[in-house]
DNA sequence: GGAATCCTTGAAGTCACTTGAAGGTCAAGC
DNA sequence: GCTTGACCTTCAAGTGACTTCAAGGATTCC
Protein backbone atom coordinates (compact mmCIF):
# COMPACT_ATOMS: atom_id res chain seq x y z
CA UNK A 1 0.00 0.00 0.00
CA UNK A 2 2.25 2.48 -1.39
CA UNK A 3 1.54 6.15 0.42
CA UNK A 4 1.01 9.61 -1.32
CA UNK A 5 4.21 11.23 -1.66
CA UNK A 6 2.87 14.45 -0.90
CA UNK A 7 2.34 12.59 2.87
CA UNK A 8 5.39 10.72 3.63
CA UNK A 9 6.84 13.24 5.75
CA UNK A 10 4.43 14.58 8.15
CA UNK A 11 2.07 11.86 7.83
CA UNK A 12 -1.83 13.30 9.01
CA UNK A 13 -3.34 10.77 6.69
CA UNK A 14 -2.76 7.45 5.93
CA UNK A 15 -5.59 5.32 4.60
CA UNK A 16 -7.93 5.04 1.97
CA UNK A 17 -11.48 4.78 2.39
CA UNK A 18 -11.77 0.72 2.60
CA UNK A 19 -9.17 1.08 5.09
CA UNK A 20 -10.36 3.30 7.18
CA UNK A 21 -14.04 1.92 6.79
CA UNK A 22 -12.20 -1.94 8.40
CA UNK A 23 -10.59 -0.32 11.16
CA UNK A 24 -13.09 1.94 11.98
CA UNK A 25 -16.21 -0.27 11.66
CA UNK A 26 -18.17 2.90 9.57
CA UNK A 27 -18.71 1.38 6.01
CA UNK A 28 -16.91 3.45 3.00
CA UNK A 29 -20.57 4.68 1.57
CA UNK A 30 -21.83 5.55 5.22
CA UNK A 31 -18.49 7.34 5.63
CA UNK A 32 -19.20 9.57 2.95
CA UNK A 33 -23.20 9.80 3.76
CA UNK A 34 -20.98 11.40 6.92
CA UNK A 35 -19.10 13.65 5.51
CA UNK A 36 -21.81 15.29 3.41
CA UNK A 37 -23.51 15.29 6.61
CA UNK A 38 -20.43 17.31 7.92
CA UNK A 39 -19.99 15.11 10.61
CA UNK A 40 -15.63 14.16 9.62
CA UNK A 41 -13.88 15.67 6.57
CA UNK A 42 -10.93 12.96 5.31
CA UNK A 43 -7.42 14.47 6.25
CA UNK A 44 -6.32 14.88 2.17
CA UNK A 45 -6.71 13.52 -0.85
CA UNK A 46 -4.21 11.85 -3.23
CA UNK A 47 -3.83 12.68 -6.48
CA UNK A 48 -6.15 10.85 -7.92
CA UNK A 49 -8.89 12.40 -5.69
CA UNK A 50 -8.99 9.16 -3.43
CA UNK A 51 -10.14 10.59 0.22
CA UNK A 52 -7.22 9.58 2.59
CA UNK A 53 -7.94 9.07 6.66
CA UNK A 54 -5.65 9.49 9.37
CA UNK A 55 -5.53 8.07 13.49
CA UNK A 56 -7.36 11.03 14.41
CA UNK A 57 -10.07 10.28 11.64
CA UNK A 58 -10.45 6.73 12.56
CA UNK A 59 -11.09 7.51 15.77
CA UNK A 60 -13.69 10.28 15.34
CA UNK A 61 -15.21 7.42 12.89
CA UNK A 62 -15.39 4.51 15.81
CA UNK A 63 -16.67 8.09 17.96
CA UNK A 64 -19.69 8.22 16.07
CA UNK A 65 -20.29 4.75 15.65
CA UNK A 66 -20.20 4.21 19.09
CA UNK A 67 -22.55 7.23 20.05
CA UNK A 68 -24.68 5.69 17.11
CA UNK A 69 -24.60 2.03 18.38
CA UNK A 70 -26.23 4.02 21.72
CA UNK A 71 -28.69 4.97 19.08
CA UNK A 72 -28.31 9.14 19.79
CA UNK A 73 -28.99 10.93 16.69
CA UNK A 74 -26.56 12.47 14.21
CA UNK A 75 -27.46 15.78 15.76
CA UNK A 76 -26.64 14.40 19.37
CA UNK A 77 -23.51 13.29 17.80
CA UNK A 78 -22.74 16.43 16.17
CA UNK A 79 -23.19 18.30 19.62
CA UNK A 80 -21.04 15.97 21.42
CA UNK A 81 -18.12 16.40 18.74
CA UNK A 82 -18.49 20.25 18.62
CA UNK A 83 -17.78 20.12 22.16
CA UNK A 84 -14.44 18.65 21.50
CA UNK A 85 -13.66 21.34 18.49
CA UNK A 86 -14.37 24.54 20.77
CA UNK A 87 -12.50 24.53 24.31
CA UNK A 88 -13.40 25.66 26.72
CA UNK A 89 -15.05 22.60 27.13
CA UNK A 90 -18.98 23.14 28.09
CA UNK A 91 -19.54 20.60 30.34
CA UNK A 92 -22.87 20.90 31.38
CA UNK A 93 -23.96 20.52 27.46
CA UNK A 94 -22.20 17.25 27.73
CA UNK A 95 -24.29 16.32 30.70
CA UNK A 96 -27.08 17.76 29.20
CA UNK A 97 -27.07 15.57 25.94
CA UNK A 98 -26.63 12.37 27.95
CA UNK A 99 -29.25 13.32 30.26
CA UNK A 100 -31.90 14.26 27.47
CA UNK A 101 -30.71 10.95 25.42
CA UNK A 102 -30.23 8.46 28.76
CA UNK A 103 -34.69 9.69 29.26
CA UNK A 104 -35.31 8.64 26.19
CA UNK A 105 -33.79 5.23 26.34
CA UNK A 106 -35.35 4.84 29.07
CA UNK A 107 -38.95 5.23 28.06
CA UNK A 108 -38.61 3.61 24.90
CA UNK A 109 -37.17 0.77 27.37
CA UNK A 110 -40.03 0.55 29.20
CA UNK A 111 -42.51 0.69 26.46
CA UNK A 112 -40.90 -2.35 24.99
CA UNK A 113 -40.76 -4.10 28.10
CA UNK A 114 -44.35 -3.57 27.97
CA UNK A 115 -44.50 -4.76 24.29
CA UNK A 116 -42.55 -7.72 25.54
CA UNK A 117 -44.95 -8.66 27.78
CA UNK A 118 -48.18 -8.59 25.61
CA UNK A 119 -47.01 -10.22 22.76
CA UNK A 120 -45.64 -12.80 25.26
CA UNK A 121 -49.24 -13.15 26.46
CA UNK A 122 -50.10 -13.19 23.01
CA UNK A 123 -48.07 -15.68 21.75
CA UNK A 124 -49.35 -17.82 24.67
CA UNK A 125 -52.71 -18.28 23.33
CA UNK A 126 -51.56 -20.26 20.34
CA UNK A 127 -51.76 -23.60 21.55
CA UNK A 128 -51.59 -25.31 17.68
CA UNK A 129 -54.38 -27.48 18.74
CA UNK A 130 -57.34 -25.73 17.27
CA UNK A 131 -57.25 -25.70 13.68
CA UNK A 132 -59.70 -24.03 12.71
CA UNK A 133 -59.34 -20.94 15.08
CA UNK A 134 -56.36 -18.76 15.73
CA UNK A 135 -56.18 -17.66 19.24
CA UNK A 136 -53.65 -14.89 18.55
CA UNK A 137 -55.96 -13.31 15.63
CA UNK A 138 -58.78 -13.22 17.67
CA UNK A 139 -56.88 -11.45 20.93
CA UNK A 140 -55.44 -9.16 18.38
CA UNK A 141 -59.25 -7.95 17.04
CA UNK A 142 -60.59 -8.36 20.45
CA UNK A 143 -57.45 -6.09 21.46
CA UNK A 144 -58.25 -3.56 18.55
CA UNK A 145 -61.68 -2.78 19.74
CA UNK A 146 -61.23 -2.85 23.00
CA UNK A 147 -58.42 0.17 22.40
CA UNK A 148 -61.32 1.92 21.00
CA UNK A 149 -61.97 3.22 24.13
CA UNK A 150 -58.75 5.25 24.73
CA UNK A 151 -59.29 7.50 21.73
CA UNK A 152 -58.71 10.15 20.50
CA UNK A 153 -54.96 10.28 21.38
CA UNK A 154 -53.53 9.94 18.00
CA UNK A 155 -49.35 8.82 18.60
CA UNK A 156 -47.52 8.74 15.14
CA UNK A 157 -44.52 6.50 15.17
CA UNK A 158 -41.78 8.90 14.16
CA UNK A 159 -38.35 8.01 15.85
CA UNK A 160 -38.61 4.64 17.73
CA UNK A 161 -35.06 3.89 19.91
CA UNK B 1 -73.48 14.97 9.68
CA UNK B 2 -76.00 14.06 6.63
CA UNK B 3 -75.62 10.48 5.04
CA UNK B 4 -74.63 10.00 1.97
CA UNK B 5 -78.16 9.53 0.00
CA UNK B 6 -76.83 6.27 -1.77
CA UNK B 7 -75.76 4.76 1.17
CA UNK B 8 -78.73 5.14 3.09
CA UNK B 9 -80.47 1.91 3.09
CA UNK B 10 -77.64 -0.80 3.27
CA UNK B 11 -75.25 0.93 4.38
CA UNK B 12 -71.78 -0.35 3.87
CA UNK B 13 -69.82 2.44 4.73
CA UNK B 14 -70.93 5.32 6.98
CA UNK B 15 -67.67 7.99 7.80
CA UNK B 16 -65.68 10.20 5.98
CA UNK B 17 -62.23 9.88 6.41
CA UNK B 18 -62.28 12.46 8.95
CA UNK B 19 -64.92 10.78 11.27
CA UNK B 20 -62.78 7.48 10.49
CA UNK B 21 -60.11 9.48 11.80
CA UNK B 22 -61.30 10.19 14.96
CA UNK B 23 -62.62 6.43 15.72
CA UNK B 24 -59.69 4.38 14.83
CA UNK B 25 -56.91 6.77 15.75
CA UNK B 26 -55.07 6.81 12.62
CA UNK B 27 -54.81 10.19 10.77
CA UNK B 28 -56.53 10.53 7.52
CA UNK B 29 -53.06 11.72 5.89
CA UNK B 30 -52.02 8.03 7.42
CA UNK B 31 -55.04 6.61 6.10
CA UNK B 32 -54.58 7.40 2.44
CA UNK B 33 -51.03 6.28 3.02
CA UNK B 34 -52.71 2.79 4.19
CA UNK B 35 -54.59 2.96 1.03
CA UNK B 36 -51.84 3.51 -1.29
CA UNK B 37 -50.05 0.70 0.65
CA UNK B 38 -52.85 -1.75 -0.02
CA UNK B 39 -53.38 -2.05 3.66
CA UNK B 40 -57.00 -1.01 3.01
CA UNK B 41 -59.63 0.87 0.81
CA UNK B 42 -61.98 2.43 1.69
CA UNK B 43 -65.80 0.63 1.21
CA UNK B 44 -66.75 3.43 -1.03
CA UNK B 45 -66.73 6.96 -2.16
CA UNK B 46 -69.15 9.78 -2.28
CA UNK B 47 -70.47 11.46 -5.42
CA UNK B 48 -68.27 14.47 -4.49
CA UNK B 49 -65.63 11.66 -4.53
CA UNK B 50 -65.30 12.23 -0.77
CA UNK B 51 -63.60 8.37 0.91
CA UNK B 52 -66.28 6.56 2.72
CA UNK B 53 -65.58 3.90 5.79
CA UNK B 54 -67.68 1.52 7.22
CA UNK B 55 -67.54 -0.34 10.82
CA UNK B 56 -65.54 -2.94 9.57
CA UNK B 57 -62.98 -0.82 8.31
CA UNK B 58 -62.34 1.25 11.14
CA UNK B 59 -61.73 -1.84 12.86
CA UNK B 60 -59.24 -2.62 10.50
CA UNK B 61 -57.71 0.61 10.91
CA UNK B 62 -58.00 -0.17 14.80
CA UNK B 63 -55.77 -3.51 14.47
CA UNK B 64 -53.28 -1.90 11.89
CA UNK B 65 -52.79 0.74 14.71
CA UNK B 66 -52.66 -1.91 17.10
CA UNK B 67 -50.05 -4.00 15.54
CA UNK B 68 -47.94 -0.70 14.87
CA UNK B 69 -48.10 0.44 18.26
CA UNK B 70 -46.74 -3.43 18.86
CA UNK B 71 -43.49 -2.16 16.50
CA UNK B 72 -44.30 -4.31 13.65
CA UNK B 73 -43.66 -3.78 10.38
CA UNK B 74 -46.22 -2.79 7.46
CA UNK B 75 -45.16 -5.87 6.06
CA UNK B 76 -45.86 -8.14 9.12
CA UNK B 77 -49.55 -6.19 9.74
CA UNK B 78 -49.69 -7.52 5.81
CA UNK B 79 -49.51 -10.87 6.66
CA UNK B 80 -51.06 -11.27 9.58
CA UNK B 81 -54.62 -9.03 7.87
CA UNK B 82 -54.31 -11.77 4.54
CA UNK B 83 -54.45 -14.50 6.96
CA UNK B 84 -58.31 -13.32 8.13
CA UNK B 85 -58.89 -12.73 3.97
CA UNK B 86 -58.18 -16.49 3.24
CA UNK B 87 -59.44 -19.25 5.01
CA UNK B 88 -59.19 -21.77 6.18
CA UNK B 89 -56.83 -20.00 9.01
CA UNK B 90 -53.03 -20.56 8.54
CA UNK B 91 -52.82 -20.48 11.98
CA UNK B 92 -49.04 -21.84 12.08
CA UNK B 93 -47.85 -18.57 9.84
CA UNK B 94 -49.46 -16.50 12.18
CA UNK B 95 -47.58 -17.89 14.90
CA UNK B 96 -44.23 -17.78 12.95
CA UNK B 97 -44.77 -13.89 11.90
CA UNK B 98 -45.48 -13.27 16.01
CA UNK B 99 -42.49 -15.69 16.47
CA UNK B 100 -40.17 -13.65 14.78
CA UNK B 101 -41.45 -10.20 15.75
CA UNK B 102 -41.04 -11.63 19.31
CA UNK B 103 -37.50 -12.56 19.02
CA UNK B 104 -36.65 -9.17 17.38
CA UNK B 105 -38.28 -7.55 20.10
CA UNK B 106 -36.46 -8.96 22.76
CA UNK B 107 -33.47 -9.04 20.92
CA UNK B 108 -33.89 -4.82 20.61
CA UNK B 109 -34.73 -5.57 24.27
CA UNK B 110 -31.76 -7.07 25.57
CA UNK B 111 -29.67 -4.34 23.50
CA UNK B 112 -31.37 -1.53 25.22
CA UNK B 113 -30.87 -2.95 29.00
CA UNK B 114 -27.21 -2.93 27.70
CA UNK B 115 -27.24 0.51 26.38
CA UNK B 116 -28.80 1.99 29.57
CA UNK B 117 -26.43 0.38 31.99
CA UNK B 118 -23.75 2.51 30.07
CA UNK B 119 -25.81 5.42 29.27
CA UNK B 120 -25.89 5.46 33.53
CA UNK B 121 -22.43 4.78 33.91
CA UNK B 122 -21.23 7.34 31.89
CA UNK B 123 -23.64 10.23 33.43
CA UNK B 124 -22.18 8.86 36.92
CA UNK B 125 -18.87 10.26 35.90
CA UNK B 126 -20.09 14.10 35.50
CA UNK B 127 -19.54 15.38 38.91
CA UNK B 128 -19.70 18.92 37.54
CA UNK B 129 -16.95 19.57 39.91
CA UNK B 130 -14.17 19.72 37.35
CA UNK B 131 -14.83 22.50 34.89
CA UNK B 132 -12.10 22.17 32.54
CA UNK B 133 -12.44 18.31 32.08
CA UNK B 134 -15.48 16.54 31.03
CA UNK B 135 -15.39 12.85 32.28
CA UNK B 136 -18.47 11.67 29.75
CA UNK B 137 -16.30 12.78 26.83
CA UNK B 138 -13.48 11.07 28.30
CA UNK B 139 -15.20 7.61 28.71
CA UNK B 140 -16.81 7.87 25.62
CA UNK B 141 -13.50 8.67 23.64
CA UNK B 142 -11.83 5.76 25.80
CA UNK B 143 -14.74 3.25 24.63
CA UNK B 144 -14.62 4.21 20.99
CA UNK B 145 -10.78 3.26 20.94
CA UNK B 146 -11.32 -0.08 23.26
CA UNK B 147 -13.87 -0.90 20.67
CA UNK B 148 -11.55 -1.01 17.92
CA UNK B 149 -10.45 -4.32 18.87
CA UNK B 150 -13.97 -6.08 18.35
CA UNK B 151 -13.59 -5.19 14.44
CA UNK B 152 -14.34 -5.76 12.14
CA UNK B 153 -17.76 -6.72 12.39
CA UNK B 154 -20.04 -3.71 10.87
CA UNK B 155 -23.33 -3.74 12.36
CA UNK B 156 -25.68 -1.38 9.72
CA UNK B 157 -28.41 0.43 11.58
CA UNK B 158 -31.71 -0.19 10.19
CA UNK B 159 -34.93 -0.53 11.84
CA UNK B 160 -34.31 0.23 15.19
CA UNK B 161 -37.28 -1.75 17.03
C1' DG C 1 -2.87 -7.64 -21.04
C1' DG C 2 -6.92 -8.99 -18.74
C1' DA C 3 -9.57 -9.69 -14.52
C1' DA C 4 -10.53 -8.50 -9.99
C1' DT C 5 -10.69 -5.11 -6.77
C1' DC C 6 -10.74 -0.52 -5.30
C1' DC C 7 -12.02 4.25 -5.77
C1' DT C 8 -14.93 8.36 -7.68
C1' DT C 9 -19.56 10.90 -8.32
C1' DG C 10 -24.41 11.55 -8.33
C1' DA C 11 -28.92 9.83 -8.06
C1' DA C 12 -32.38 7.04 -6.39
C1' DG C 13 -34.36 3.66 -3.11
C1' DT C 14 -35.72 2.30 1.84
C1' DC C 15 -39.53 2.79 5.72
C1' DA C 16 -43.47 4.82 7.62
C1' DC C 17 -44.95 8.37 7.58
C1' DT C 18 -45.71 13.96 7.58
C1' DT C 19 -46.13 18.32 5.31
C1' DG C 20 -47.24 21.37 1.66
C1' DA C 21 -49.39 23.24 -2.47
C1' DA C 22 -53.37 24.01 -5.08
C1' DG C 23 -57.82 23.43 -5.37
C1' DG C 24 -63.00 21.38 -4.92
C1' DT C 25 -67.32 21.01 -1.58
C1' DC C 26 -70.49 22.39 1.71
C1' DA C 27 -73.06 24.44 5.77
C1' DA C 28 -73.42 28.67 8.66
C1' DG C 29 -73.52 33.51 9.36
C1' DC C 30 -73.95 38.34 7.70
C1' DG D 1 -75.46 36.52 -2.47
C1' DC D 2 -71.04 36.31 -0.40
C1' DT D 3 -67.57 35.26 2.69
C1' DT D 4 -65.64 32.34 6.14
C1' DG D 5 -64.07 28.15 7.71
C1' DA D 6 -64.02 23.28 8.06
C1' DC D 7 -63.83 19.71 5.46
C1' DC D 8 -62.25 16.91 1.43
C1' DT D 9 -59.33 15.84 -3.06
C1' DT D 10 -54.69 14.92 -5.57
C1' DC D 11 -49.90 14.83 -6.23
C1' DA D 12 -45.25 16.00 -4.75
C1' DA D 13 -41.69 16.49 -1.70
C1' DG D 14 -39.47 16.22 2.92
C1' DT D 15 -37.74 13.34 7.08
C1' DG D 16 -33.40 10.33 9.10
C1' DA D 17 -29.86 7.51 8.45
C1' DC D 18 -28.60 5.29 5.78
C1' DT D 19 -28.06 1.58 1.34
C1' DT D 20 -27.88 0.55 -3.43
C1' DC D 21 -27.22 1.48 -8.15
C1' DA D 22 -25.05 3.15 -12.37
C1' DA D 23 -21.20 4.54 -14.91
C1' DG D 24 -16.75 5.20 -15.04
C1' DG D 25 -11.53 5.80 -13.60
C1' DA D 26 -7.38 3.68 -10.88
C1' DT D 27 -4.79 0.09 -9.06
C1' DT D 28 -3.24 -4.41 -8.35
C1' DC D 29 -2.39 -9.26 -9.30
C1' DC D 30 -1.43 -13.24 -12.20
Amino acid sequence: MPLPITQLEHDPARWRIGEAARRSGVSSANMRYYEKERLLSPGGREENSYRLYSEADVHRLRFIRLCRAMDMSLDEVRTLLALDAQPPLDVHTACHTLDGHLAHVRTRLQELQVLERDLRALRGRCDGADDAHCHILDALHAQADAQAEGLPASTPHKRHV
